[in-house]
DNA sequence: GGCCTCCCTG
DNA sequence: CAGGGAGGCC
């Protein structure tokens, strides 16, 4: 198709883009490692594994003041029991990066010896100050006074520090638990993936995944080794963009080093001055909410805007995850199509009534060309986004594709939804599916569809709507069109997202009607044997075969017209060419609108024949006269009837073929 | 009778 | 595209 693949092969160097953890821990926010569980499984393990050193640590404020080796101790055992708490180790983990991890490891002792030294070091000035600020004699009675009460707003001030402290942890706690479920729902199967990035096949999809969420923030947590632990010019910009600025205007002091004993990393939003006064939590407070909201919008927005990016890109990076298969579509060399020669057709919503119909299925099925915008929702327009607050770089928050076979086979042609979810094509959902679907051995590869396959693989596993609404997930993977309902979608959206298995979708008829490019009088079993997603009955057995009597209905009708507007002609030559179907002529393009109609697919060489042929015939009766006799058409029916091909054996997977050529 | 197809109609 | 009737075939 193009060189996507080999745009996306990335530098070694260049797989972890945002490199968190080759930044001194202290130049994130609180809530960095939240949004950054890495595009690399290995960085999530390092921040899984920070996550649990520091849990350990007390919450306790008073850690500091222990030995800063007794705590590196307790961080290392922290860290040896991290392989539990690691998700998505799966053969990739501590080990691998155990420079990391003991620099990281270095730096926080560092820090926290540092501030140690430092808090020493005011309280001596403090004393000092003190001690010279107050005649020791004359006043020693108010000076003790004053010491109670310094003593009782020092308490009261590390009482509201623990407060806040458990206030902090319960928060991470639940953004953690959002994250792993994100992490779960997204896949967990990074390491996999980046087993096979070795060889710069999947590079492109985490540099994708890293684009997106890195898109629009600052670039300064970006850079690498050991940034300063005080504020950076970027974050001196955070500060000011949080409204302290002028507030702390004291040189900031990097709250890690203050809390991190607690397990958590802080920016510079406040400095310790302000801090340490009285009333200083409560700003603490109010910067720490401005910051979680901030951060909460922008997790929210980033998984939303994930699924709402036009997949082109992200199929593009996913391209390179899979293998390349043949180009060649169809099994049967002499019926193998011309690319390029059908005219191409404006898609169209169609009219389904058997077939689920939701309001939306009057609107344009396939939202592609839809602007971006409009698929991305502003989580919530009254938190301030990206523009508040320069980021430190995003995280994949929502980890790479999981290959989790059980997914519904048929993604059908998504109506026009508001959820960007559903953005995501029933072709690559179908595409998806192909790794997981036993196939039959000859043939395949030369599907077009297989084609697509390697070409087309983006998209979310559904077992994020699993993720988000499990039950409705679920009860939409049993009950096909009757789904109650998947995360902000109604029932019939969730269903026609979730694919059938068990009624007919509009994926379905989409894929009849590729089908009756090659076989015209589809038996029921054949019908069974290439909708192996649907759960036959009576109903939905007629219903298919109705189909295909309706698609016979209309090619007929559209023979008889044109083979009697050939017979109209009065030249032969003008007749002639009437009675050739080329892909440039009207018979063409109105079967390949009606059956065909995105025209993603290419209408087979044989279909054109059979179709030219039918012509053929019709003109031929008309001509004889013999369509006076009622029972005309059926000799023509016979003949047509044993043209019939055998349907390619993508046809067999669930979902729709897609026909590479028509990819843009 | 069951199934399939065609035909007509909406 | 669906519903339904008519006719043919097994």
């Amino acid at each position: 198709m193009d060189s996507s693949s080999e745009s996306f092969q990335q530098q070694p160097s260049q797989v972890y883009p945002f490199d968190l953890y080759r930044s001194s821990p202290a130049s994130y926010s609180i809530l960095s490692p939240l949004l950054h569980p890495n595009s690399a499984s290995q960085r999530w393990s390092g921040y899984r594994q920070r996550q649990c050193f520091f849990s350990e640590l007390p919450v306790c404020a008073e850690v500091g003041g222990e030995d800063a080796e007794v705590s590196g101790r307790r961080e290392a055992a922290g860290g040896a029991r991290v392989p539990q708490y690691r998700l998505a180790e799966r053969g990739r983990g501590v080990a691998s990066e155990p420079g990391d991890w003991s620099q990281d490891l270095m730096r926080v002792k560092r820090l926290r010896v540092d501030s140690m030294g430092r808090r020493e070091g005011e309280m001596g000035r403090d004393g000092h100050r003190g001690r010279g600020s107050i005649a020791p004699m004359t006043r020693e009675e108010r000076s003790g006074d004053e010491r109670g009460r310094r003593k009782e707003s020092r308490e009261e001030r590390q009482r509201r520090r623990r407060e806040l402290k458990l206030q902090f942890e319960e928060t991470r706690g639940r953004l953690l638990e959002l994250q792993r479920k994100v992490w779960r729902a997204y896949g967990e199967q990074q390491t996999e993936e980046e087993k096979r990035g070795g060889e710069g096949e999947d590079d492109g999809a985490i540099d994708e995944v890293a684009e997106m969420f890195s898109e629009g923030e600052g670039d300064g947590h970006l850079t690498g080794e050991l940034s300063p632990p005080l504020c950076s010019s970027a974050k001196k910009h955070e500060c000011a963009l949080n409204g302290s600025s002028e507030v702390f205007s004291e040189a900031p002091v990097d709250l890690d080093v203050e809390l991190n004993e607690g397990g958590m990393w802080l920016g510079c939003s406040l400095v310790q001055g302000e801090w340490e006064s009285a009333g200083g939590g409560e700003k603490f407070a109010q910067a720490l909410k401005k910051e979680l909201a901030n951060v909460m919008a922008r997790v929210i927005d980033r998984v939303v805007r994930l699924y709402a990016a036009d997949p082109a890109p992200a199929q593009a990076a996913a391209l390179a995850q899979e293998p390349p298969t043949s180009r060649s579509r169809d099994p049967n060399p002499a019926k193998k199509p011309k690319p390029g020669t059908a005219p191409h057709v404006v898609e169209q919503a169609e009219a389904l009534p058997l077939v689920i119909k939701r309001p939306q299925d009057k609107r344009n099925p396939l939202p592609e060309d839809r602007p971006k915008s409009t698929l991305i929702p502003q989580s919530n327009p009254s938190l301030p986004l990206l523009p508040l607050l320069p980021q430190p770089p995003l995280p994949t928050l929502i980890p790479p594709r999981n290959k989790d076979p059980f997914l519904p086979s048929c993604a059908p042609n998504p109506p026009a939804l508001p959820l960007p979810l559903l953005h995501y094509t029933m072709q690559q959902l179908f595409a998806r599916s192909l790794s997981t679907m036993p196939l039959h051995k000859d043939g395949l590869s030369n599907e077009p569809f297989m084609e697509f396959r390697s070409h087309n693989l983006s998209f979310p596993p559904l077992p994020l709507l699993g993720q988000l609404n499990p039950p409705l997930a679920d009860r939409g993977r049993d009950e096909g069109m009757r789904a109650g309902g998947v995360g902000g979608l109604d029932g019939g959206e969730a269903a026609l997202f979730l694919g059938s298995g068990e009624g007919l979708s509009p994926c379905h008829l989409k894929k009849a009607k590729l089908m009756f490019f090659y076989t015209r009088y589809p038996s029921s079993n054949t019908l069974k044997t290439y909708f192996p997603d649907v759960k036959f009955n009576r109903c939905v057995t007629s219903q298919l075969i109705k189909w295909f009597s309706n698609f016979r209905e209309f090619f007929y009708i559209q023979m008889e017209r044109f083979a009697r507007q050939a017979a109209r002609e009065g030249l032969a030559a003008t007749r002639e060419r009437a009675l050739h179907l080329s892909r440039n002529s009207e018979l063409f393009r109105i079967l390949n609108m009606h059956y065909n109609k995105s025209n993603d697919y290419q209408v087979p060489e044989r279909f054109v024949e059979v179709s030219e042929l039918a012509l053929r015939e019709f003109f031929a009766a008309i001509q004889s006269g013999r369509d006076a006799d009622p029972c005309w058409k059926k000799s023509i029916y016979k003949i047509i009837c044993k043209l019939d091909s055998p349907v390619p054996d993508s046809f067999r997977l669930p979902g729709c073929p897609m026909d590479p050529h028509r990819m843009v």
